[in-house]
DNA sequence: CGCGCGGCCTAGC
DNA sequence: AGCTAGGCCGCGC
């Protein structure tokens, strides 16, 4: 079932690691469907604040942040720089540096 | 039941 | 280096 896919994916979110991001297509690949990325953006999508999933640390392949973040691009970029998470220029993240590989 | 869209990804120009 | 075009999958109308 699909519910299984979505119960996977916010079971992994809510395990990234505090300081540490990781990106649709590796959360994609670690609940077995490497080619659902944009299923995990919409798992995210339909969220509500105050879930207590962390998906401000939840970036695209690019480091970027997403665009319509529910709480606010400014907002996930603060928590994530209060974590300690370095961003470049352009709103990017430092993913060589912050990328969490699921343990 | 069929069509279109999405917090994506990869490849090409 | 930045933009455009497909592609895969699931949900909503």
């Amino acid at each position: 079932m699909n519910d299984d896919f979505y119960k996977k994916v916010y079971d992994i979110v809510s395990k990234i690691p505090k300081g540490k991001v990781t990106t649709y297509g590796e959360i994609a690949y670690l609940v077995n469907k490497p080619k659902n990325a944009r299923q995990v953006g919409y798992a995210l999508r339909v969220l509500e604040p105050g879930h207590g999933l962390p998906c401000h640390r939840v970036v695209n392949s690019l480091g970027e942040l997403s665009p319509n973040y529910v709480f606010g691009q400014g907002k996930q970029k603060e928590l994530l720089e209060k974590e300690g998470v370095q961003f470049l220029e352009n709103n990017r993240v430092d993913m060589k540096k912050y990328f969490w590989k699921n343990i």
